[in-house]
This record gives structure tokens, sequence and C-alpha cells, in this order.
DNA sequence: TATTTAACATGATAAATATCATATTTAAAA
DNA sequence: TTTTAAATATGATATTTATCATGTTAAATA
């Protein structure tokens, strides 16, 4: 059965199979998986799902990286998280049958596999590895959005800037010339620590000054790790 | 076999069992249940649990109302949830296999049980019903976390103070005499909307002032639901 | 290449909020 | 009850951050 071994292996050497929830999955059932999953591509800018869309089944982020956000009255971008290839998108609409709450768009060119919901409920009521897989995935989304909110109220801009950087570069890493890898526009970067914009574009300048990092071009690059995590204490 | 009817019943009965996830539970896991749980009392004031903490288990609330909260380093209680009669307490660390992320104390007197966590893996192997509410539960609290984290970056301190007398209306009810049952301090309520008490307190005098509410004593009467609304938005 | 547009940058100012000081009231303890 | 401590309240002020204005640079498009 030729096609079989082939849907399998598509699968199987994945690496959100490897990363993901997904990692707990038997054969038959990455066989059953691949057989069900649709691929897109994602350009840069675009939307995998929109705040309010009905999705029914979650995406496998292949490659690339997404930003879940929210947009808000008067205009502005709030990012609740990043995603990046190996991770599992929209778990949490799916799982409580409601329309996403956020929406997902590419901050990089992306390649995400979709996943209906029927596949999903199946492993889950008949895998228990993956469901406490899913389940620590859910709650480690919890942990740091809490994190998140209490950094929000406990931090100052400032701080909330430099813990910030810090994990972008933890998170996706840097470049051969050293900048961060992931290329967030200063208006992404102010959504995510939740500041204005010119606030966001202000402070890096103050960074720059006092050698905490080097603006190259439009790319960040840390400079100093140290006294970078001294300021976020 | 008396003993085991009264095991059964004795959770059987309780509104936890009733509300929470447990509610999935059938009769011989009830009574599991029963014959593993810890009752404890807990009066206004006390732990349940400290931040960095093991807990290896999770408490039902049978009674009373508690919140989960971080100190900051500047000393103030940042609160991240209440928990009321009905609810869990502490699934996330106890599935993520990690000590307390937060501190559980009791605003009013509570009664909690305290289930083992080789209990819950158990029901949770075993019962797709009970692991799917449980997730839900996770999902649920992330979905409100990352609103919250939304709410604190877009709102300002004045339509989150509305927006959080609101919800405690709507989740805790009212008394007799109309004023809200769950009796926070104001350096309470200053940290569920995350900011500095003064600041609460005089917002709360603005609203008093402007016929939104009544102050009686130390307690609130929401006056006008309304304009609250509207102002929350 | 020239032109246009978007992103970045920075100053000036306003608004929101925190902090400090100090009463006043309420509740707890002696 | 008296005393003490804690919670509430409010004014004055400082700090943080947002907003508006405007200029500069980089990148996209004609």
């Amino acid at each position: 059965m030729p096609q079989i071994t082939l849907a399998m292996n598509k699968c199987d050497q994945c690496i959100v199979r490897q990363l993901s929830s997904l990692k707990a999955l038997n054969k038959d059932e990455v066989v059953k998986l691949a057989n069900s999953k649709t691929t897109y591509t994602i350009k840069k800018g675009e939307a995998i799902f929109e705040e309010g869309e009905v999705t029914n089944g979650v995406f496998c982020v292949k490659d690339g990286v997404g930003k879940l956000s929210k947009l808000s009255a008067n205009g502005k971008d709030q990012i609740v998280k990043l995603v990046k290839s190996g991770e599992l998108l929209g778990q949490r609409s799916m799982i409580s049958n409601e329309p996403a709450n956020l929406s997902a768009k590419a901050i990089a060119d992306m390649e995400v596999c979709f996943i209906p919901k029927s596949e999903i409920i199946h492993f889950f009521n008949n895998n228990n590895q993956f469901s406490l897989n899913l389940m620590q995935s859910v709650c480690e989304d919890l942990k740091e959005s809490e994190n998140d909110k209490i950094a929000l109220v406990q931090k100052t801009v400032k701080q909330r800037l430099a813990e910030t950087l810090l994990h972008l570069h933890e998170e996706f890493g840097e470049n051969p010339d050293k900048t961060l890898k992931v290329q967030l526009t200063r208006e992404e970067l102010a959504g995510i620590i939740g500041t204005a914009t010119e606030s966001c574009i202000r402070l890096l300048s103050d960074f720059n000054k006092l050698e905490l990092i080097e603006l190259v071009g439009k790319k960040i690059m840390l400079k100093n790790v140290k006294a970078l995590k001294r300021m976020a204490e």
C-alpha cells in the first residue's frame, strides 16, 4: 500500500508532529491525520482566520510565524501571542465550541495544515497521551497569559519592552548578523507590549543610546542581555 | 453497603459535583472520589496554597469565595481570578506538573475539598466526558485571561472598574439590601482592575457622585447598570 | 529613476495614573 | 469603653504614557 505509507510519512516527518500534542499519535492515527488534512500557504500579512470566524478545526504551523491578535475600537491591534513552526493554532476555540476570539495573521510567510475538528476529537477520545498533551498545551498558554496579565499591571512599558525583546530572542533566535530573527514592525512590537507605537519607538531609541540594543535599520540586535534582564525585573 | 452509599451521597449532593467537570463522573467514580477527598475549612484571609507550593491535586470549592493572586515586588497583590462555590482550584498547576504559579486565599470563609492528583488523572484517562469538561474549563479560563489582558491595554481604569463592578454583580449577585454580595476591600478591587488603591477609591467616589453606584459604608450598590455598561465600552 | 507611500523618528503637549501626605471613618483589640 | 490599627477618603504633586504634529528615512510602485 504505497499511498498509505506516503500519507503517513508526510505527517510523520513534519515538525508539528514532532513538537506539538500530535507527537502522541501512533502510526495508524498519523495515517488518518495525513488523509484528512489540507495544506495552505499564507503570505505575510494575510489572515488564517479572523475574529468571530468559526474554524471547526485546528491549524498546524509547519513554517513561518503568526500572530494572534484583537483589534480595538481605536484601531490598535493588541497581540496576544505569537506562534511559530511546530505549534497548533485554534485549539481553544475548537474545544470551547466557539467562534475564534482572536484573529490569526501571518507575520512571515506561513505554511499551515488544517485538521478538521472530528479528527482531533477522535484522537482526544481514543488517545490518553494526546489528550493530556493537548491539555498541557492549553495549560501552558493559560499560565503564560496570566503572567502576561500580571506583567501588564506590575511592570512599566520600559520593563515590558526589555522583557519582550529577551523573549523574542529566546524563542525565535537571531540571524547571522545577530539581529532578531522575527521581523516585527514597531507597531507590532508595541502591540505585544501593550503601548503606543510612538512610545515603543522612543524606548527603542533610548535602549539604543544606552547600548542595550543596536538598531540596524528596522532590525534589532541585543547588545547587552544582562542589562536587559536587570531592566526587565 | 451503607458506608458506600453514604460516601457516594456525600459527594453526589455536592455543588461542585453538580457544577464542575466532576459532573461527568459516574456513581462508582463518585464513590472513589468521596473516599479519597479531604475536607478543609479556610477562614477569611487564610491561604489554601501559596505561590511556589506543590499542591499535587485540586481543590473543590464547596462554599465561600477565594482569590488567585500574585504578589508584586512593591507589595501589591494582583488578583488574577476569583473563584466561587462549585469551581475547581489548582487544575492548571496539577496538569502542568508545576508548583502553583499563584496564591489562593479566602476572601470569605471557605469550605474546600482536596482531591489527590492520582484520582483526577485516573478520571481523566478513563472518562472522556470528564477530560473534555476539564479541558473546556481550562479553555474558558484561557479565554477570560486573554480578554482581561486585552482589556488591561485597551481600556482605561475607569472602564475597567465599571466592567469589574458589572462582572461582580453578575457572577456573585447582590445582598437583600441590593449591595454586591462579594465583599472586597478597595485594595482587592484595585488588585482586580490593576490600579492603585487610591485611584480605585477615587473613581468609586466619582461613580458615587455620578449616581452610577451608591457607597453603603464599605459596600457597593449598583444604581445605574445601563450607564455602567455604556461606560465599560 | 522618479514618485508615492509606509515605516520610523522625535519634539511638544495633554491626559491618565501613581505616589505621597494627611484626614476621617470604621472595626478590632486591649 | 478606650485604645489602636486598619480601611477609606481626598488633596497636592510627580510620573508615566498617549496623543498630536511634523520631519526623515526606507521601500514599494509607476
